[in-house]
DNA sequence: CGATTTTGACCCGCGC
DNA sequence: GCGCGGGTCAAAATCG
């Protein structure tokens, strides 16, 4: 198919994009492949009282920083603080499983490492990156080098997963790169596969599957790590092929980003056409076929398929906003240096999600493409 | 020509 | 131990 949509830029939606306006993001840190949380009191309803993470959830006004932090420490070099603010070794807090649905919701399902060290197989868990694991606080095992098939057990992976749309998915500043797709059974659409382009080494992975209960949402799980600094320009590497938006990229305007995604909507009917930008084509590729067959779950039991359902955090999609400061990072870095990102890419020129924009929403995005 | 996507095969965790 | 299902590999195809 010659007119797939840009792979990349479609993985690169990790980002979120929300509908809010507010202040109440925080930022992307550099080498976290998860987008940050922002916190809302949503989040203190829904998780306060399913658990008792000390350090991750206390009496600080943001609730969700410690979580944030704890992600940080999965994801960043940046040693993670030895214990919680209680002095317990956060290692071992019990952690219960908890799952909320909401769709049309972002969702993540956070597994961090901390919290993970009370689950049973504490050995199976391992970072790739060496300078994740702070021996001090963590009792992973120094990254092994050993290039092959690094298998944990399925149910000990730390996982991120998050509901996000179209839009949202178009956001990520990473550049991936697809690797594999598989037919998920109990799911008519098959799940994409995609690795870090940006470093060779880089462990981070990505997962993007749409969502059987809503073909609009898409269920993105993250696990690993980036081994490196998100990138500051879009390298050549990311979705630098495949990409036919010379076009659009070049204009300045909002315009330009709407129109991708009208371009992804009229293609979708037939084949994606290859747009740059799309964050969710690879995906619609499997899907077309599924589709066609008439989407039929007997009973889904919820958006996040198989996700193991312990050691499992569940973030509404509200507190998952770090689109905002996301975005401000963009803006930033984009005037000057290009950003590391669509925009800066010359994919977009305008943020997705400013008001202008957003119209141009996911809604296009249903359909699907080829293959 | 280099990078990415596609896709069947292979590997392996996990439940029975 | 076996089989299923999911994750990854890797060769070939594709694209800019």
């Amino acid at each position: 198919m010659d007119d797939d949509w840009d792979l990349h830029a479609v993985v690169r939606g990790c980002a979120a994009v929300t509908t809010t306006s507010t202040d109440t993001t925080t930022t992307t840190t550099a080498n976290n492949p998860f987008p940050s949380f922002s916190s809302t009191p949503n989040f203190h309803e829904v998780h306060q009282d399913s658990f008792d993470f000390p350090g991750l959830i206390d009496d600080r006004n943001d609730p969700f920083q410690g979580l944030q932090e704890i992600y940080q420490e999965f994801c960043l070099d940046a040693p993670p603080p030895a214990t919680s603010s209680s002095g317990v070794d956060t290692a071992t807090v019990p952690v219960p499983a908890v799952q909320v649905f909401q769709p049309h919701r972002e969702i993540a399902q956070i597994q961090p490492p901390l919290l993970q060290m009370n689950m049973q197989t504490q050995e199976s868990i391992q970072f790739k990156n060496p300078t994740l694991a702070s021996p001090s606080h963590h009792s992973f095992p120094a990254a092994n080098p050993q290039p092959i098939r690094q298998r944990r057990r399925k149910n000990q992976q730390m996982k991120m997963v998050r509901q996000m749309t179209q839009e949202e998915l178009s956001a990520d500043s990473w550049a991936w790169r697809k690797y594999g797709q598989k037919p998920i059974k109990g799911s008519p659409y098959p799940r994409n596969y995609y690795r870090c382009s940006t470093s060779k080494g880089c462990a981070a992975r990505k997962q993007v599957e749409r969502s059987p209960n809503d073909p609009g949402i898409f269920v993105v799980s993250y696990t690993g790590e980036h081994t490196h600094p998100r990138p500051a320009h879009r390298s050549s590497l990311a979705g630098s092929t495949r990409s036919k938006f010379s076009a659009a990229s070049k204009s300045n305007n909002i315009e330009s980003y709407a129109l991708l995604f009208q371009k992804g909507s009229v293609s979708s009917s037939s084949t994606a056409s290859g747009s740059t930008f799309s964050p969710c084509s690879p995906l619609m590729e499997g899907e077309a076929a599924a589709q066609n067959d008439d989407v039929e779950m007997a009973e889904e039991d919820d958006g996040g398929g198989d996700e193991d359902d312990e050691n499992v955090i569940v973030i509404p999609n509200d507190l998952m906003n770090d689109d905002e400061d996301m975005f401000k990072g963009f803006q930033d870095s984009d005037h000057s240096s290009g950003g590391g990102d669509l925009f800066s890419s010359g994919l977009l020129s305008s943020p997705p999600w400013t008001p202008t924009s957003s119209s141009a929403k996911a809604s296009n995005f249903n359909g699907g493409g080829g293959s």
